[in-house]
DNA sequence: ATGTCAAAATCCTTTTGA
């Protein structure tokens, strides 16, 4: 099975690229981030016209997360983040597949650091951690994947000291990052390569794509029984060369039935 | 400090968030 995720950087816009990229990929699972989109502006006729069934948790204007699954209808099993009645964002959706549960994940941007969005960031990110200790808790194989807005090391930042008050890349950050992973999550892209360098994302100044002045910010995190069953994985990177492409690159994983 | 992109409001330019 063939788990992606990706940032598309507003649906509508980005529906060709998006399109296109399940054609070409044809992920089983796609989790998407940043639909930008409220609940009633879904593009489900195209995506049920490439062969995909969809839950999804629109918003306008910002924010808004989806889960496609290739020829069949979905089990959703949550649809934003418990632990906060007056958090209106939608950042959080969850279905199960094949017996795995799947969480798509936007996580707050945070910037600008420090500031009420930086304060809103570190809040969500510690009621995330409350939410997936419970699923760790559980024993079922979890992947958690998404758009985490978290760069984890040095090594995940072209020249990371231009990062270091970036609420991506912030000491607060880097230190919610090490305690969701201390619960027993598998960093997947990392386990697969190592001390390699690798982005997920590149902004829009600069020609950053063309310098390869990039991030790694989108995550496939595994409980350990997950972790067993990972085969591969990879980044498409050359969708962010396309026409109109998203600020992101998807991101997938491949693991055993 | 700068830069790009797309969408909404301030409404055909400017502001905003990323």
């Amino acid at each position: 099975m063939k788990i992606a995720t990706f940032n598309v950087n507003g649906i509508s816009s980005r529906l060709p690229v998006l399109l296109r990229w399940l054609e070409e990929k044809s992920p089983d699972v796609a989790c998407l981030q940043e639909l930008k989109a409220p609940d009633e502006k879904f593009p489900l006729q195209a995506i049920e016209d490439a062969g995909y069934k969809a839950i999804w948790h629109g918003q306008k204007s910002w924010n808004g997360v989806a889960i496609l699954l290739k020829n069949d209808q979905l089990a959703e099993t949550q649809r934003g983040l418990p632990g906060d009645d007056e958090d209106l964002q939608s950042r959080y959706i969850e279905a199960e597949v094949n017996g795995i549960l799947i969480g798509c994940i936007y996580l707050p941007n945070g910037n600008p650091a420090p500031g009420p969005k930086f304060d809103y960031k570190l809040k969500w990110v510690e009621r995330f951690t409350d939410y997936t200790q419970k699923l760790m808790n559980s024993g079922k194989p979890v992947i958690l994947c998404g758009d985490f807005n978290m760069i984890p090391t040095e090594l995940d930042a072209y020249k990371a000291e231009r990062w270091v008050n970036d609420a991506l890349f912030r000491p607060e950050t880097r230190a919610a990052y090490q305690v969701l992973i201390q619960q027993g999550w598998t960093d997947a892209i990392r386990k697969l390569n190592p001390g390699k360098i690798i982005y997920t994302y590149f902004d829009f100044f600069r020609n950053a794509y063309q310098r390869n002045a990039g991030i790694r910010i989108d995550h496939f995190l595994l409980s350990a029984s997950v972790e067993q069953r990972l085969v591969t994985g990879g980044v498409d990177h050359d969708v962010r060369g396309w026409e109109r492409p998203s600020d992101h690159c998807p991101v997938w994983i491949e693991v055993k039935d």
